[in-house]
DNA sequence: AATTTATATGAAAGAATATACATATGAAGA
DNA sequence: TCTTCATATGTATATTCTTTCATATAAATT
């Protein structure tokens, strides 16, 4: 039973529609680091940044690897990197304030 | 105050995580379309069509042009174009069961 | 102007999600 | 094996989102 494409997007928009795990991302796509320096980078408790790396891990949109008893996790940088920049140039090109039209500020 | 590209982005896939609205840009990616037919096409309630396709126009997801008394919406094909294949390419190279795996299949 | 058709909006109930805190697991070193 | 450090998991609460039903607006037609 093929899924619809929207079906299929639907479960990674959703992966992708939170702030934690956005962020996350952007730090990822610069380094690849431990959950320990994920939580301090963003300042957020380090359970909170394991609950959100779980589903990230399961869409394949980070990598994990193992080194001693830290685990250091990575970005697909080719899918996300596709994504930012598709909202990126969403967000020039047709975004009347740059990204921060009034649904953007509340 | 500029915004960080992971706040630009948590409204964007926030406003795209919703099944409703994704089988909307679906189908308007193939034709423009009423919002009764959009409803009808759905097997959607009229209302709850009208709802979600708010955000999408203020996101700019989609257009709209006035014909008399109906309303036609279209799809930014550019945007939603960009998002959907990088999906796409995601689930097939990435996800084991090509965009089935057992969190896209609850 | 009254009616019909098309669409948008408001509000309330229910469902889903995020977060925080407590606790469990698991690897490494003493 | 006991302890420590790093990470994951369970659970309850608070918050947010979705959906539905009722109603409002607005254009066209009579």
């Amino acid at each position: 039973m093929k899924k619809s494409l929207s079906e299929i997007c639907y479960k990674f928009f959703q992966n992708l529609s939170n702030p934690t795990r956005l962020s996350v991302l952007e730090l990822l796509m610069n380094q690849s680091m431990s959950v320990n320096e994920l939580a301090e980078a963003l300042g957020q408790e380090q359970s909170m940044v394991s609950h959100n790396l779980k589903p990230l891990l399961e869409c394949n949109f980070i990598y994990l690897k193992r080194q001693g008893k830290r685990r250091i996790y990575s970005a697909n940088k080719e899918t996300i990197g596709a994504l930012f920049r598709a909202v990126e140039n969403h967000a020039e090109k047709f975004c009347p304030t740059g990204g921060k039209c009034h649904l953007n500020n509340n």
